[in-house]
DNA sequence: TCTGGGGTCCTAGGACCC
DNA sequence: TCTGGGGTCCTAGGACCC
């Protein structure tokens, strides 16, 4: 069997746990740059405040409904999950962390011991005792049927007790035709439209179609769903924690930017960023993209949006050579006369250190390793980078937009609560 | 004033090889 | 009238996820 556990309402429970005043309160964690809401407690969303909305557009409204808004909290959710995922992780060695709040279990062989709906309601107990973050759990024999159990388990919290088993066919049936279509694990906006217009509206309804033609209209991934829904095991525990292949760190801006020289600093700190981010998983990237694009919400500014790829002389993660070639592309696409509202880097081409490729000329110095280190060690001691580069202006202190930001509780030492 | 950020996989088609 | 067959690699674009 699967199991799919997911812990309701991730952020906003998050925030909750060293404020027990919020409980039972409405609360919305809202995006980077306190944009939208991209987290609502039960009591938000019964307010009917949809995922995504834009915060200022509601600001009036949380005001008058008492809803309590905080800006994301990136250290505190990581810090929770680890957490969460290290005592699923007592319950069963087969374990697929699947997104910071989301883990595929696998129970092989429990049957003869367990019986496994209990198990997983202990499970989900100890869970709660533990970290106070509250979860749902779907069990079933494929990973996409789990995940609909699940949300029925989340649907029906007071029959369920939070915990759905599929076991039977009559269950399996049921809970796909209760499905809509567009709720489906793997059906995005896109197909949903598409399966809707040839009155396909449940999951059900997807199971009944030809295999042919789910695979020549929704390509072997659409084919792989078909036959999960239909009770055929098709997609596995994916249990390896695998390098990255893609690296990104992109923002968007808090005003809009007019001088090569502003998006320069942007850029320059998110090259700084991304090889950061390689030293820590210990790779080497092949190749840097730079974009960068207006507005697209201003329809009444003139649009503009470029992506540049350059590829390296040799695979590299030091600031330095990352920072050169994402400024050489930026340079190249960079137009004067548009308000800039967005910028970013990706590195791909992702390498372990281990087994670097090297060049004929070109190679980078030895000493620069143990250079990158020591700035590493350094920045993490401090909490901020106080080494930059130079292109990265430390008189500009471009701070993310973050009103409502809660502290550090479990991260930071000079944050923990005090209990007097 | 104000609308997030970070990922994965698959396919078709072009360029190239012998 | 008329010019093979079998490959690989790369990239862009489209779909999806949380």
């Amino acid at each position: 069997m699967f199991g799919l556990v997911d812990c309701n309402n991730f952020y906003a429970s998050c925030e909750r746990l060293f404020r027990p005043d919020l409980r039972e309160k409405p609360v919305v964690v809202l995006s980077n740059n306190d944009g939208c809401v991209i987290a609502r407690s039960n009591e938000a969303k019964k307010l009917n405040i949809p995922m995504g909305a834009v915060a200022f557009k509601f600001k009036q409204m949380f005001k008058e409904n008492n809803v309590h808004v905080f800006s994301s909290n990136y250290p505190l959710y990581g810090d929770m999950s680890e957490r969460v995922m290290n005592i699923l992780s007592q319950y069963t060695p087969d374990i697929e962390i699947y997104s910071i709040d989301e883990a595929f279990l696998q129970f092989n062989g429990y049957e003869k011991h367990f019986e496994l709906r209990q198990h997983c309601l202990e499970m989900k107990q100890k869970v709660e005792q533990w970290t106070s973050i509250p979860i749902s759990i779907g069990l079933a024999e494929t990973k996409a049927l789990s995940k609909i159990a699940n949300r029925v388990a989340k649907k029906f919290p007071k029959q369920t007790k939070g915990v759905h088993i599929i076991d039977t066919e009559e269950k399996r049936v049921k809970a796909l035709k209760w499905i809509e279509i567009g709720d489906v694990w793997g059906i995005g906006g896109r197909y949903a439209r598409k399966l809707r217009s040839i009155n396909i509206n449940t999951a059900y309804d997807f199971t009944q179609l030809h295999p042919q033609w789910v695979k020549k209209n929704m390509t072997v991934v659409g084919l792989r769903l078909h036959r999960d829904l239909n009770g055929h095991k098709t997609l596995r525990l994916d249990e390896e924690v695998k390098e990255k292949k893609n690296i990104a760190t992109t923002r968007s801006f808090a005003k809009d930017l007019e001088n090569y020289d502003d998006v320069r600093e942007r850029v320059s700190t998110f090259a700084v960023e991304c090889a950061k981010k390689l030293r820590k998983q210990n790779s080497y990237c092949g190749y840097v993209i730079v974009f960068l694009s207006t507005n697209r919400h201003k329809s009444q500014d003139k649009q503009y949006s470029r992506s540049i790829v350059i590829t390296l002389p040799y695979a590299s993660n030091i600031n330095h050579d990352l920072n050169t070639y994402a400024i050489c592309g930026l340079s190249r696409i960079f137009k004067k006369g548009y308000k800039y509202k967005r910028a970013g880097v990706i590195v791909g081409n992702i390498t372990p250190m281990r087994s670097k490729q090297l060049t004929f000329f070109d190679n980078q110095k030895e000493n620069m390793q143990s250079l990158m280190g020591a700035v590493d060690r350094i920045n993490t001691r401090y909490h901020k980078d106080i080494i930059k580069m130079a292109t990265q202006n430390p008189a500009r202190t471009w701070v993310m937009r973050q009103e409502r930001l809660s502290p550090n509780y479990t991260t930071r030492l000079t944050d923990i609560l005090k209990v007097r």
